[in-house]
DNA sequence: ATAGCAATACCCAGTTTGGGTCATAGGCCG
DNA sequence: CGGCCTATGACCCAAACTGGGTATTGCTAT
């Protein structure tokens, strides 16, 4: 399948594509070659109100679309939820994923089944500085996929991903502006920050005094256009400037 | 190559793995299968001083290893530069890439093909809340590599990540008590704290009271054992009670 | 029915935050 | 050398947060 002329002419496809209805075109036949009936691309964001840069396509019956729309699902997509955290591709259902969702997302999940979708292979993107996203390719038949499709899948998803990224991002006329840059110090004291220390206990533990370590945070609130101190800390974590184990070690 | 029974067995090996020697052999195990020599998977980090549950493992020679590290080249390494803002894999060296490169990137990368690192294959990995990070297959040959196996590096490489990612983490003794949890309500100030609100806003935003907002809060703050804000917000994404896209949407 | 829980609401004293502004010292670079 | 950046330190002050309370209402499970 790999091999074959047919799957890198559809990649190239992606990236030759000048619309969304290129887009469009060659993901409905990447998802017949690998032998899924729908797909869904795009990013995970409010659909009511997107964001600029971002996107969405799917083929999903418009019965779907009207129901995800009028009843909100987006926002509590169990799909969405379980690509969380998640850089491999994942078939769903599977019994040891669905343990992570709570009500809401079981209760779309069995939406979604009503209206043919059993089974499915998702693809996280997530890149440091955008919107996380996701690709879906699913079938109307209940029962496990065949595994040897889906290094085939995760790799064309992931190439589809980029080049509508692309496509999005020169529509919009950006160039989204990349995260700020921080010195050492600052990135030592947004560290304090997310375990929660005061100024002065940063001053303590930093060896220096109490309002030089308010200085250095004051500067990084400006970095990032004076937001509030809680909002920094999900967006240094986003924006990959620190990471989980750092902020969250005991000390 | 991918319907062969070997290439399961590797994957599920890096899940098997105990620790990182039996993630390096199946790693060089799957290099082979693949058809390069050299491999290397891990975060971008600082190696001389690598934070707290980043990893790093590879088959280089020794003799370039020395070299990067003594030469520091690991803060510019062209590959890893090239992984920015990118999610599906890349061949190098091609002409289009290179141009992006600065001088001491290509001063890099050549003496890198010095060394054997002739061409090869990068799978760059981003997640939020952590280091980016990449893997990179590579061969002492140059010239381009077979296009066919691309796909198989590609979902090898993310699960390979994947494991060696919950390997490092419980090492570091992240994620061992179960994260609390929460009503409706107690989410939703969570996510509004994310967002920099204070007790007032909340109050306005749920249509209840400034101290209402404030009770919800406090019973959070207790649930996690009376933790700081900031630090309360870098754990419910930790633990997955919020999401990065529902905490970062403008509103 | 009654005990428990979630949600609502209010009080309060002490601490912290987050905007300013200002100043000095050292390093790096052209 | 001068300019620029970074790190350091200081002061001010209104607003917000923190962590104790108490108390009512309504729902649910035993």
């Amino acid at each position: 399948m790999i091999q074959s002329q047919e799957f890198q002419s559809i990649i190239q496809a992606f990236y030759d594509a000048k619309d969304e209805q290129g887009i469009y075109e060659t993901f409905d036949h990447l998802t017949y070659f690998l032998g899924f009936k729908y797909f869904a691309i795009g990013h995970h964001v409010d659909l009511l109100n997107p964001p600029i840069a971002s996107f969405g396509i799917s083929n999903y019956s418009s019965g779907w679309l009207n129901e995800v729309f009028h009843e909100r699902y987006f926002m509590d997509d169990p799909i969405h939820f379980l690509c969380n955290g998640r850089h491999a591709g994942f078939a769903w259902p599977e019994s040891h994923l669905l343990n992570r969702l709570n009500e809401r997302h079981r209760h779309i999940l069995e939406r979604g089944a009503l209206r043919n979708f059993q089974s499915g292979y998702t693809i996280p993107v997530h890149l440091p500085g955008e919107y996380s996203g996701s690709c879906t390719f699913a079938t109307p038949t209940s029962g496990t996929i065949a595994h040897n499709v889906l290094p085939a899948a995760f790799f064309a998803a992931s190439h589809a991903f980029e080049a509508i990224r692309r496509l999005a991002r020169t529509a919009a006329g950006l160039g989204l502006e990349p995260p700020p840059q921080f010195t050492d110090r600052q990135r030592e004291v947004i560290l304090l920050m997310g375990q929660g220390k005061t100024y002065a206990e940063m001053g303590m533990i930093l060896g220096i005094s109490r309002e030089t370590a308010h200085q250095h945070c004051k500067l990084v609130f400006r970095a990032y256009g004076n937001i509030q101190r809680c909002n920094l800390i999900a967006r240094v974590l986003y924006d990959g400037i620190a990471s989980f184990p750092e902020m969250l070690r005991k000390q």
